[in-house]
DNA sequence: GTGAAAGCGCTAACAG
DNA sequence: CTGTTAGCGCTTTCAC
């Protein structure tokens, strides 16, 4: 009964188990049966326990940490990715490390840092984008990525396809007749992210041309990307002679401020005007609204599982994923 | 050969060396001839090789860990706050990380094991309650803890004065004149959290009664707190004969539900019905909302700020610190 | 649910 | 000076 620190074995003598058992109490306390659990627990701080951290680290397969860069403040959507995240991540051995990024500084800062203190097994990147060198210094110090909504042929993807999503909405209206048409998008280019309003907007007009309907210039409008400033140029887009019947909002949070102007102006919804969105945030909803769906939570937890993957299978190629998009009905269009 | 990170031995053979000489020139560099010692060091900064002991250290000392346990997946006001914390933690010298809870067992374990293994310096718990014994083991073990919307005498708390808010709901329903009011409330008793719904409702009901208005087991009614679910029984409510004037929600989203109902029922906000939330979610806004504001995303920066003040001078005495309410005005009382 | 046993990546004798 | 080898304290299959 020495001066030294006390080691697992002497916490699994005391209370009558073996190491193994205090070890999954450490780590995985749920599959430890509850009344072994707490007699453990108790027998470790009884005796001060605290487990070696060099010990651990190189019994450890690896760090146990995976990191999460997102622009988190700005958009609902990147808080349901990470939601999806930590969902997988919750009941994984890897530890959430959020970093939340408010510039492009910001950004390159934590992009040169983490490759050098390489202390994270991986990183998934929401709606960020990346230089080619930082990709190549990242996977130069084999910290695995996944990118969520930005394309990099050489790194983990999860992509939607914006172009046909914008073709779903257009084939809605067109089949509910809708031949007046209005498309609202961002007018913004945020600079540490990345642009698929045009994308959608492409999609939209091809399949209406292929109707015979041509978008120009008339119909199709930018504000940024805030609801009041999209309720504020929706007022005066259906107020003009000649008001479109239809909107395609180039996201949720936009056709939220089109439903607002509608209201103000007393105008029916569906009735009077038309109005569809993008994304399903959880408060299209709320809403009502008919939108394109893409899967949100759904991207978080997959590119979580992704890299999960790929950190234990580190010789399997880089994958693109695209993700389905689906149309969901509801009252606004 | 590419993928998880290279070790001693990975340095060892491209260096064409034993692992002994490597790991000599880690840690008693003269003892290597000159020659052989810049070799290897070569091959180090080469290969990116981090000894996974000194990673994992400077992950977890280098740098100060603040961990928030959140209940992340339920409800939109605990994203609020934690965006609060990591607005704060991303430009201080502290990593965040989030640990995602969604059963009382869960997060018992988490509590029973983060003192011990997951080296912390500090806590934030949104909306969740502790045992006297797990609140003594964290401080124990020198782990600071911020508690938001759970008050504990020993610890950091961050609270609302919910029995004013109602207080306050009813006073702004009183001033607008009406009198026939119901209040829309949860029944859920979430088992790893609190229910500060009672005391809404208590100060609600005592201002009212101080105006002679007595709220009858006619005009409570519960829902689960979801808004669809609340739709449905507000649309009972306001289908009774002698409906509600206004109506009190609990929460936001409750109050959305009633919204929901209302449109269906095809009256008119607020000239048929007056409705008033609490929160101040950022949907609130969105639908124009009258509701009780209390601060979300200040609650999460003042966590983060006290924690960190707590942590550097860890012999300040633990302060409650009571945020205040305020009535936001919008369109729909 | 639990224990035995085989590593984990690294350090530190020891022999050469 | 360098390589071989035996552990360090802990985690994690794999049986039972």
């Amino acid at each position: 009964m020495s001066g030294s620190r006390p080691t697992i074995y002497d916490v699994a003598k005391k209370a009558g188990v073996s190491i193994s058992t205090v070890s999954r109490v450490l780590n995985s306390p749920n599959k430890v049966n509850a009344e072994t659990r707490v007699a453990v627990i108790d027998t470790i701080s009884e005796l001060g326990f605290i487990p070696k951290a060099e010990a651990r680290a190189r019994a450890l397969k690896n760090l146990g940490r995976i990191g999460v860069i997102t622009p988190f403040f700005t958009e609902p959507s990147f808080v349901q990715r990470l939601r999806g995240v930590a969902s997988v991540l919750s009941s994984s051995q890897y530890e959430l490390v959020v970093f939340s990024v408010d510039s492009i500084t910001n950004l390159n800062s934590y992009l040169e840092t983490i490759p050098l203190t390489r202390n994270l097994d991986g990183l998934i990147l929401i709606s960020l984008q990346l230089t080619a060198e930082q990709a190549e210094r990242l996977s130069k110090h084999n910290i695995e990525v996944v990118l969520i909504e930005y394309p990099m042929y050489s790194l983990n993807c999860l992509e939607i396809d914006d172009q046909s999503g914008g073709r779903m909405a257009a084939n809605y209206l067109l089949q509910k007749g809708y031949t007046n048409i209005a498309f609202i998008g961002t007018a913004d280019t945020v600079e540490y992210g990345i642009n698929p309003i045009s994308s959608r907007l492409l999609g939209f007009m091809n399949r209406l041309s292929e109707s015979g309907i041509t978008l120009d210039a008339h119909s199709i409008h930018y504000a940024s990307h805030d609801i009041e400033a999209t309720r504020v140029l929706a007022k005066k887009v259906l107020m003009q002679p000649n008001p479109p019947a239809a909107i395609f909002a180039a996201t949720d949070l936009q056709a939220i401020g089109v439903l607002r102007a509608a209201k103000e102006l007393n105008l029916r919804v569906p009735q009077d005007l038309a109005v569809i969105g993008f994304d399903d945030l959880d408060l299209a909803e709320y809403f009502g609204l008919t939108t394109i769906h893409q899967p949100l939570d759904e991207s978080g937890r997959i590119a979580a599982e992704l890299l999960i993957n790929r950190i234990q299978n580190p010789d399997r190629p880089a994958q693109h994923i695209r993700l389905p998009l689906t149309l969901i009905e509801r009252e606004t269009a």
